[in-house]
RNA sequence: GGUCCCAUCGUCUAGCGGUCUAGGACGGUGCCCUCUCAAGGCGCAGACACGAGUUCAAGUCUCGUUGGGAUCACCA
């Protein structure tokens, strides 16, 4: 384990950290959170820090580490210090510093600021209906235990009796905590109640396992969703107890559903993996969270990481709760397709997703003539396959195209040795179709449009050159030959 | 319900007392470009929640109201 004392060097050095419990799918609010912590730690020279917090055994989830660490890189976000990337601040899971948060809560017990509860769970949740049936709102764990003698409480506790340990919060005055994005947030002492820190199974619950981390791994700043507000005394008066440094608190707002309640995976996708599944840049998820509640000072809306590094400071956080929209994503990793990205990569990160669907990609030049051809037309990679489907599978004719066919079929058959001996440039072709439409005073488009259809079964598609060249002097061939039938 | 946070177009936001008849972006809509569809360009519609103050002057400061959100677990 490590040295619990911070050295002189870490407290002088910024630490941020993200605190994921493994429960399931990575998030994006995770994401989210890990972009404010990066930044900031990063553009102070500091470390941005993982650990797990795995407490909960009943919702741990096994893959769920693995899968969000992978997210990280993925997003390119990764932290300097993680249970992958080790680090020198001991074990970055938490389940694994459980000796530690013991001992601080038998020191808690021990000077007299925390106490054993021997209430249980059944009797508790008993007591809360009962205040929820008299209308009497909550309010919060009734301290029944809190003043049993020193003597009856080890006696109970040797006798076997399960219990927790509670924190004693003040019963009068209030407590302060700044936050930085806030300001001075007031909270009463009567409005606290006396949160378990340590449950009956001897695991830590959040509380005092955050508090306690934090202050092992020397973080200094805490940069959290706006939910962790609320409980922010109860994490101001455990490090009062224990006598630790004041992190200083920030506490960002939260991304929200299109009705404004907290973002949910019932009401959005919140899913890390489905955005990378559906074609998503990791480039464009990060700069989409970068503008949630940021804007850089100059109001471009299309920026990085290293955007961030330079120019990010909390006094450009506004704090209505954004709501995460996926059309505005989805636009802006259009952008990232058509304006960020070079050709190259483009049809690299495509690549994938025609090979799923069964193309045969083998000829290089000709799918990069694909791919340039539909880059303006599609926003997320996911859609390339069906975009892309007239160049590497049988035309499907959908009725309007069947008809154009059907109307421009004499034009066709003219066209047809016309093109038979042409070299298979657009500029070659496309003197040789104009002039066509030209000579027999056939409107362009009443030309065009029965050999789009000839050629991708639709009415809609890339301009004819590109259809031509990336299709192929044969397959087009073919494709008018067959449709003059 | 208690407590806490928040409040500019439908959405993301600019605005940090006068330059605001409130700017940009997504979405919507119209036009242009054009072989179609996109992309792109140019327009249009669209917001300071309300009420009191403070001030010569308020979207900007204060208070209240209203509204929204978060939180009230031996979950994080």
């Amino acid at each position: 384990m490590a040295r619990l004392a911070p050295t002189v060097l870490e407290v002088l050095m910024i630490k941020t950290r993200i605190a994921p419990s493994p429960t399931g799918d990575p998030h994006v609010g995770t994401i989210y959170q890990a972009l404010f912590n990066r930044v900031f730690a990063h553009q102070n020279g500091g470390k941005f820090i993982l650990r797990i917090e795995d407490t909960d055994r009943t919702r741990f989830n096994p893959e769920s580490q693995k899968r969000l660490l992978e997210m990280l890189d993925w997003v390119g976000l990764p932290a300097d210090e993680s249970p992958t990337a080790g680090g020198p601040a001991g074990s970055y899971i938490q389940t694994e510093r459980v000796a530690n948060h013991q001992k601080y809560a038998a020191q808690m017990l021990s000077n007299g600021t925390a106490y054993r509860a021997f209430d249980t769970s059944a009797e508790l949740e008993e007591r809360r209906k009962i205040a929820e049936a008299a209308k009497a709102s909550y309010r919060g764990y009734d301290r029944r235990d809190r003043n049993l003698t020193r003597e009856e409480s080890d006696a109970r506790a040797a006798s076997g009796e399960p219990f927790v340990i509670r924190i004693k919060a003040p019963l009068e005055g209030e407590v302060i905590v700044q936050d930085r994005l806030r300001g001075a947030v007031v909270f009463k002492a009567s409005e606290l109640d006396d949160k378990v820190l340590l449950k009956a199974d001897g695991m830590p619950t959040y509380h005092l396992a955050a508090m306690s981390d934090d202050h092992d791994m020397g973080v200094t700043h805490v940069i959290r969703a706006e939910e962790w507000l609320t409980s922010s005394p109860i994490h101001k008066l455990i490090i009062e107890a224990m006598g630790w440094n004041e992190p200083e608190w920030i506490h960002t707002p939260l991304l929200r559903n299109p009705d404004k309640s907290k973002l949910s995976k019932r009401k959005s996708n919140t899913s890390v993996e489905s955005y990378k599944e559906m074609g998503i840049t990791p480039e464009a998820l990060v700069n989409y969270l970068g503008m949630m509640a940021y804007s850089m000072p100059d109001g471009r809306e299309l920026f990085g990481f290293d955007d961030l590094i330079e120019h990010f400071t909390w006094e450009r956080v506004s704090l209505g709760g954004p709501v995460f929209d996926l059309g505005k994503l989805t636009w802006l990793n259009g952008r990232y397709i058509r304006e960020v990205l070079s050709l190259d990569e483009v049809v690299s990160r495509a690549k994938p997703y025609l090979e799923k669907a069964g193309y045969d990609i083998s000829d290089t030049v000709k799918l990069e003539k694909v791919i340039d051809a539909l880059r303006p037309r599609f926003d997320v990679f996911a859609d390339v396959p069906e975009k892309a489907a007239y160049f590497y599978r049988d035309i499907v004719f959908d009725d309007k195209a069947r008809n154009k066919i059907e109307e421009g079929r004499g034009h066709l058959a003219a066209l047809l040795p016309l093109l038979e001996n042409a070299a298979w440039t657009w500029g070659v072709l496309e003197p040789i179709i104009k002039g066509y439409a030209e000579s027999t005073g056939a409107k362009l488009g009443a030309v065009m449009q029965p050999i789009r259809a000839a050629l991708t079964g639709k009415l809609e598609s890339p301009g004819m050159g590109e259809l031509l060249e990336a299709l192929g002097k044969e397959l087009c061939l073919k494709r008018i030959k067959s449709a003059t039938n």
